[in-house]
Formats: structure tokens, sequence, C-alpha cells
DNA sequence: TAGTGGTCTAGACCACGCA
DNA sequence: GCGTGGTCTAGACCACTAC
């Protein structure tokens, strides 16, 4: 029993974004070019864009194509950042410091990148602020056989999301958080300018690429004053 | 410039839910019926009904008919309590204790109700376990010109939602949550057994109906250790 | 067997962006 | 004016459910 002709369209489309046939920014072929050479109707590899474009996966423009998307700083930042103000409004995290390293991760990072806890992972530290006022401590921990990393003392951009991209041509499409509320750690405490033992805002985010990869781990404290972390369910 | 015909289609069968004439757990009609009743084709219907079925509005079943959705416990559970063990397996809360009260609404809620401070709103303060372990207070607040609620005394179901559609004909659909971290007050440090100031979850709520109207607004506290609030984004 | 939604096709016309 | 995606239609056949 295969599965409906669409989605193995859908497959193929998404293969061929993942091994860089189609690259970000650029155009895919036409629906009428794409079902000619697959040899499909027209209205099936409509079908097919449909639940791509559903997913944030291609961006349709009329009249002018179909995208596969860009990871922009704005796009990143609407689409997975997702701390806004009290009433709503969205915020702009704005660097403080960073710091990169090369070290072994502790267990229960290294179990979710799926390394030894003997082998080096890439950390990089970051303190960022929100309106201003320096609020956010986050670790995020790679796999340097996945994504190496650039130097150390080399500048990040803000939204590293768009580095994977442009550098690694890794898309990040997909992220799972988990929230939690702690106490606060003298470390981050200290970096962002609470009490020791204060509450803050953990998230432990897992972020996926395109074929479904675990690409980055990361651990954010925010402290929650004036701000907080919103979704919409439905 | 007129909206495109499905999504005209789209709102009338919304309104049609909406005041009642499909009720939750009823079969809408056919696909060919809605066609023949509203005059386009049936493939417009579908495609109203796709968005819908996309939006969690209605729930197709092959070879069965297109249905309004219940409001189900295990649906409310599984679409609206985002909250998970460690390991991302859900929890079912199990009901502590409840208690009703009519009262004036403090300055915020009432905000959000879009009612006067000095009008009495209904407050249904909940404690709930999760996995055996006395874990959350949440403070359930109501417009009772909207949705009146039972008589004191009389036990509430542990899914609300449920209790709004059946007896009040309001379907929620859509929330808006809004998660801090914060000390905890104590009142619900006394209540969920933790140190008054200790770290806690707070998920400032609002829920809508069909009609997009804000139904409820709640305000919940959870500990979270061993467990934590789960989201994914795409 | 009858009726439902699911897939697939084919073709017409519209709205938009651009040269 | 041309090519793109967006809407709308019509009809064929498949897969699932109930009786």
């Amino acid at each position: 029993m295969p599965k409906p002709l669409y989605l193995q369209i859908r497959e193929t489309l998404l293969a061929r974004m993942a091994d860089g046939t189609f690259r970000p920014g650029q155009p895919l072929p036409s629906e009428f070019a794409l079902a000619k050479e697959l040899d499909v109707s027209q209205g099936t590899v409509r079908k097919a864009l449909d639940t791509l474009a559903n997913d944030n996966l291609v961006m349709r423009r009329q009249g002018l194509g179909t995208f596969v998307p860009e990871t922009t700083t704005e796009r990143a930042l609407f689409q997975f950042f997702r701390l806004t103000g009290t009433n709503g409004e969205s915020l702009i995290p704005e660097p403080v410091s960073e710091e990169i390293s090369r070290r072994p991760a502790p267990k229960r990072i290294a179990q979710r990148l799926e390394i030894s806890t003997s082998a080096p992972a890439v950390r990089i530290r970051r303190v960022r602020a929100l309106n201003g006022v320096t609020s956010t401590l986050e670790d995020v921990w790679l796999d340097p056989k996945h994504l190496p990393l650039p130097a150390d003392g080399q500048p990040l951009p803000n939204a590293l999301y768009t580095h994977y991209q442009r550098s690694y041509s890794v898309s990040i499409v997909r992220a799972e958080d988990f929230i939690s509320a702690v106490a606060a750690p003298d470390h981050v405490a200290e970096a962002i300018g609470i009490p020791v033992g204060g509450p803050v805002l953990l998230v432990r985010r897992d972020a996926f690429d395109l074929s479904g990869r675990l690409a980055e781990t990361r651990e954010s404290y925010f402290r929650t004053d004036g701000f907080g972390y919103s979704v919409t369910l439905r």
C-alpha cells in the first residue's frame, strides 16, 4: 500500500531541499515544470507544495513562484523566538557577550546530541539583553562533526540559525521546547543581575534540521519580570 | 474584492457550528449535500472543510463523514494540557480540591474579561496532582454573564472545557498562553507543598471559543520538578 | 451494496509581479 | 504580455465504514 502520490512528491521535494538541489532563497521550478518532470498532474504537485507551505517549509508568492525559505534574522526571530513583553509585543534580543569553547558535554547534553561524554562538544555561552535589560543567559551545544562552527574570536551573528544555514547548509525547521521554572544558579544570577536562587525560566530546546536530524540543543535562562514565553494552542 | 468562495463557505460552516445548527459529535452534511445547498462545486466545499480540519475545527473520517469535534476529556488534555514529564510523557492531572466563589476580579483579570472590577466574577480555584504529587494551583476566572457556572457544592468535571461545551454550548478552540517563572506566593507554596518564594511556573491563559470570544482566563502555578511545559515550534 | 471522504486528473479563468 | 501561483469546476476511481 504505497503512500499517496502527493506525499511521495513532497518527500522528493524535501530531499532536494535537504541535499541542496533547491537552495534557500531560490525559487523551485514552477508547478507545471515539476509536474512534467515527475510525471504527475499539476494539481498533485500543487497539493504537495500546499502541505509544504503549510509546514513553513516553502514560501509561495502569487505571480512570483515557490521559494525555499531563507532563515533570515527576522524569520528566525518571528518563528522561533517566543519571548514577548507582558502585552504580547515582540522583543528583539541584543547581544551582550558570547564565548565559544570546546569541552566535553555534561551527560544530559551528550545524550541529547548522541555523542560521548568524553568527546569534545562546542558550547556557545551567550548573554543577551531585552529592551536594554540584560536578561538571558544561554548555552548552545553542538556536535562539531555536524556543525564545526567558526574559529574562536570571530563574532557570531545574533541569530545562529541564519549562520548554520549560510555556512553549513543546515536549515532549522522545527524546535521542541521544554519549559520549567528553576532557582537561578550562581553563574546565571550573576550574569543577568538577579539574586541567586531567584525564579528564572529555563527553556531546554532541541532544534531539528530539514532531514529531521537534531542540529543543536540549548538551555536558556530568562528572567521574566516584564516579559514571558508566549504560545498559541489550537 | 470578495473573499475566495471557499473562505466564504468556511465562514458559513463556522457560523453554523457556533449557532448550534451543527452540534458537537454530530456529522455535517456530506460534501455533495453541502455543495448542492450552497451552490458551489464539491471541490470548493472540500477545500473549505480541509481548512477547518487543519485548524482542528472539524474532524474528518473516511467512510464516515465530517464531524464537529466534541471537547472530550481526552481531547482537552491532548490539545490544551501541555505539561509533560521530563522525557515528554503525557501526564493526567488528578483533582485534589476545588472551590467556587463569586467575587470582584482583580484589575488585571477584569481587564482581560472586559468586566468592571466591581461586578462579581466567578473564580474557580483548583488544586491538582500530577503522578500523585500535588503540584498545581490554578484560578479560573469567568464572566458570569457568559458562563454562569453551576451552583456551589456541585462537583465540577476534571476538564472544564468539556463542561462549558455540554452545559453552555461554548467550545474552546484556541488558547493563548503566557509563561513566566515567579517566586511562589504564600497560598501557592502552601497548597502545593514547596517553600514560599521557591521557583514556580506561572501560566496565564486566555481561552477563546468558536466565535473568537474570550471565554475564560486562568492563572496556573506549577511546580516543575519532574515535569514541564512542552511545545513544538515549526 | 451504498455512501462517505481521499486521491488524482484535466482544464478554465483570475490576480499578481515584472520586464 | 507573459509566467507565476490562486481559485473553481467536473469527473473518475480508491479506501473505508456501516448495514
